[in-house]
DNA sequence: GTTATGACTTCAC
DNA sequence: CGTGAAGCCATAA
């Protein structure tokens, strides 16, 4: 499939270029902008559509490496446990994900969790 | 080259 | 539904 101009920006390569590097975060990309407005899709699911079965962890190490100011909704992508990630742990990025979502209609919980069954995107 | 860490997932208890 | 352990892969030291 061809992205086109793949990211707006380009964003910042991962260090370098890795041998599906390139493949892999275009796919990552593509995946995640085709998340609909109001759903939420997790790691997981992402690299599973993305052509990458087991790399959930990779798909969240592309997004840390991602650009900010790509297009990629990359707030609508959490953990399987339906918790917005960033572990809350960063310079409060974590609220903005969580309010982003919710402008989106996603409700949280007192956890900052959601019924990630109600809003997992089904595509 | 090996070892440790991580925006994760899944199974088991 | 909570925590713990194993698994997978790329980056960093």
């Amino acid at each position: 499939m061809a992205i086109g101009r793949k990211q707006a920006s380009k964003a910042q390569p991962i260090q370098g270029a890795m041998p599906q590097g390139d493949a892999a975060v275009a796919a990552i990309c593509a995946v995640i902008r085709r998340i609909p407005k109001g759903w939420v899709a997790t790691y997981g699911q992402v690299a599973a559509k993305a052509g990458l079965p087991r790399r959930a962890r990779l798909v969240g190490q592309v997004l840390q490496h991602l650009d900010p100011a790509s297009d990629v909704p990359w707030h609508r992508v959490v953990n399987a446990k339906g918790e917005v990630s960033w572990t809350l742990s960063r310079n409060g990025s974590d609220r903005l994900q969580q309010k982003l979502l919710e402008q989106e209609g996603i409700e949280f919980d007192a956890r900052n969790r959601f019924d990630l069954e109600r809003f997992r995107w089904l595509d």
